[in-house]
DNA sequence: CTAGCAATGTACGAACTAGTAAGTTAACAT
DNA sequence: ATGTTAACTTACTAGTTCGTACATTGCTAG
């Protein structure tokens, strides 16, 4: 009855749309990256597949699209990521702090997503306004430490007054830089970042700081 | 005697190298932080000047040294401010507080500089590392804080055993995020971090954040 | 087996962009 | 006053880069 083509899962066709267009956004996730939105070359992104240039415009329309589809795939990725993160059988403190050790996880794994938002925000996030996909996304994260929150305010190991957004600000802000600027820091205070003892030790830094906050132990006494 | 000629003090002459070079400097700053390095434009650098492009070869002999000299001033601006930082007639605890608030001024004072930097951390910091000049401009506010670190350890304010460019690296994250990653921050969770209430919340969250790290009060019992 | 169309390749052009050759003028030293 | 040179302008080019017109071929339904 059905008169979709069925999707074939052998592999070796000759023409496979799906794998022809999956191909040319990956490619084009790490040229984005590496060059910014810019400096990227639509004649780069080509050289580097299988196919030619004329795909890139047959399935995605321009450049500026393409960009936007990257980024699309980038975060749609993400979100799922954070959706798979389980810390409620753990008691809040315990909670918080590997959630925060979980997103350090995170954006080290994902580098070429931290390069994509930096380079997202030096064109003030233009393009992600503009994608309806990118809009609908919701934060998952975010109702996850409310009810973090809520249970540690509870239970009294929280004393700090603070929502959810700003504690996912806090935590976030540590572990994207350790990313983002991982090479001007590293320039500037001969630091290499990406060595296992720092990275060891700042995964450690992360939780015990937004612990230490949450504490209160900061508020003038 | 002198064969050099007196650098004049009326600043009405029809030519003035050193003006020139200033003004060339500031439009490119602007255009290098507003589009980044590859999206900005030499033709739209000179159109925004007094003179014309040929000048910036003149000067600077190319877009790229162009961007270097725009790099570098940014950077000898940032630390000459970070100089007159007083902070050591102040008890450890306010001491290291009022050196986060002052970041946290710095930061939002300087966009651009935040914008040079994100830039730069894309090309690897290739340009950074090419300069001469930057690499010995040294980083004044790391000895400030190695000595509010060891007055606050013999005090006993301080419990946690951390060092200098860690402590510096966690004030700057938060400090360089909520600048660097407004607008992708602002399209995604809906705050708009630039509103007078924000900021002052989150600059007080500094404060609290490095004093209650520094108290080791994230410590695990 | 074949018609029809999705998928793909080739070749090219219009517009842009960094950089330069060659000539001109203002300001200063003497 | 005037020669010299730094500062500046104009007009141009060679190469790049996004995008497309047009031709072609593999795949699948029936």
């Amino acid at each position: 009855m059905s008169s979709q083509p069925v999707a074939r899962t052998t592999g070796d066709r000759q023409r496979d749309a799906q794998r022809t267009k999956a191909e040319i956004l990956a490619v084009a996730q790490a040229e984005f990256a590496r060059r910014g939105y810019a400096g990227a070359r639509v004649d780069e992104i080509a050289a580097l597949i299988r196919t030619t240039k004329r795909m890139i415009y047959y399935y995605f329309g321009g450049k500026e699209q393409l960009y936007v589809a990257v980024l699309e795939k980038a975060y749609r990725e993400v979100r799922a990521a954070e959706r798979t993160v389980d810390v409620e059988h753990l008691a809040p403190v315990e909670a918080i702090r590997t959630l925060a050790e979980l997103t350090f996880d995170h954006h080290d794994a994902h580098q070429d997503f931290i390069k994509l938002v930096s380079i997202e925000n030096i064109h003030h996030a233009e393009h992600l306004r503009k994608s309806k996909v990118l809009a609908n996304l919701g934060t998952p994260v975010l109702d996850l430490i409310s009810r973090i929150l809520a249970a540690g305010q509870a239970s009294g190991d929280f004393v700090t007054e603070v929502d959810a957004i700003d504690v996912h600000m806090m935590i976030g802000a540590f572990c994207f830089f350790r990313v983002a600027n991982q090479h001007t820091f590293g320039a500037l205070f001969g630091r290499d970042l990406t060595v296992p003892e720092h990275k060891a030790r700042h995964r450690k830094m992360v939780g015990e700081m937004i612990v230490a906050y949450l504490r209160g132990a900061g508020d003038t006494p």
